[in-house]
DNA sequence: GTGAAATAAATATGATCAAATTATTTCAAC
DNA sequence: GTTGAAATAATTTGATCATATTTATTTCAC
């Protein structure tokens, strides 16, 4: 039983990424070399390494000194990822629909079976995880690459603000359109889909400008 | 002595983006760890961190096995990238054209002026460099750090290919809407702006659409 | 053509040096 | 005598390198 032997750099990065998408890491928090050499207990190389993707990705973001931290999201940067976020992910759903198979309708309903569970118990972070897993295991099935890494990104870096916003909020008024692309998908109605994703994304980031705009509201910063 | 203090890892990461932005190398192309210590005399901790990034955003690809290459481009990226480009590029000229100043103005008929010598001496390297500038100037303008950085990935993947083409089909044929978007900067007409930069991305990706497409027809890989 | 040895390149660690932040001390002013 | 600001010392963290280990590929023998 030959292990993959996963690189430890592809380790950390895999490690920090769900961090991040997940909301384990709160916006404006240092994340330090040091540290993480520490925390995970592998060489700075690595380390390095992975930071760098990620910093790449945006899912962290570089101070002129040397200093890296999760960004927190100003307003300005939430409507790019809006515009972006609705010009990309709709598209990779509808390429999707025009390929799909009963084992990507099947998963899908599986998936959503579990964000409907997370929503009912009030697990934002089981919320946050099967969400991410619905939508990419349908955008995978666009075999779109370069459109994938983009969503990839724009998740990375609206992640830790959707648990903020969800630790403040719950997970009531939650989106879920996912019904609606399910039932697109078996009715291989690609624009259905299409609509479907771009609703429940709307929602969920309407969810998150509210939110922000009554944060700005109550404390200055 | 005002020198920043540039870290190693960020020289290195500059210098081969650009190096991959104006095609200096070539799609398929391997670039190895070590070639890349010996020729910039630097240790391999920066260089590993320069080609961790460059492959998040798209510039190099990982292959399976410890391998990192320049990528060359399919037709079905091919069409990713065009979509994305024409999703996002538009949209940054349209909000850079909102907060335009007579310096960016005239910032950009400084440049256009170079991409039109580029163009008109068949310099090829010249012509990605300024008409790079000029995009890139504008963008700079929109102040949307997000959008920008999409725009960049879509341009790093696309750079190689670029040259390629304008290596077989030389500099006649290459798109110019600038004029029209210096125009729309000065009429105060964003939507004017928008739709120069989304005619001069169709010019150029069409182009090099079509020299793909003759290609797959030629060579069998 | 298959398998084992050789080669070369990538991965990972720890040490070393440099920079930046924090803590401390000193000195001056009230 | 206490407070506050400036300077300096100390600690933490980042950047780079040299080296050892692991892994993939190639070469050569059978």
């Amino acid at each position: 039983m030959t292990s993959k032997n996963i690189p430890e750099h592809a380790r950390v990065y895999g490690c920090l990424r769900d961090m991040i998408l997940f909301g384990d890491l709160v916006p404006g928090q240092p994340v330090t070399i040091q540290g993480l050499v520490d925390q995970l207990d592998v060489g700075m190389t690595p380390v390095r390494e992975a930071l760098r993707r990620l910093t790449a990705e945006g899912a962290l973001m570089a101070m002129g000194n040397r200093r890296i931290v999760v960004p927190k999201l100003g307003l300005s940067h939430l409507e790019e990822i809006y515009y972006a976020r609705l010009a990309i992910e709709p598209k990779l759903a509808e390429i999707a629909a025009k390929k799909s198979t009963p084992r990507l309708v099947s998963d899908l309903q599986i998936i959503d079976d579990r964000v409907d569970a997370a929503i009912a118990k009030g697990d934002i972070g089981a919320y946050l995880r099967e969400n991410h897993a619905f939508h990419f295991r349908l955008y995978r099935a666009a075999e779109a690459e370069v459109l994938q890494s983009i969503a990839l990104s724009l998740w990375l870096r609206i992640g830790p603000s959707l648990r903020a916003v969800g630790g403040r909020r719950g997970t009531t008024n939650l989106p879920d359109k996912h019904d609606k692309a399910i039932t697109g998908l078996v009715a291989s109605d690609s624009s259905m889909v299409y609509s479907a994703i771009e609703e429940d994304l709307r929602q969920g980031m309407d969810h998150v400008r509210q939110d922000m705009i009554f944060q700005n509201g109550e404390e200055a910063d």
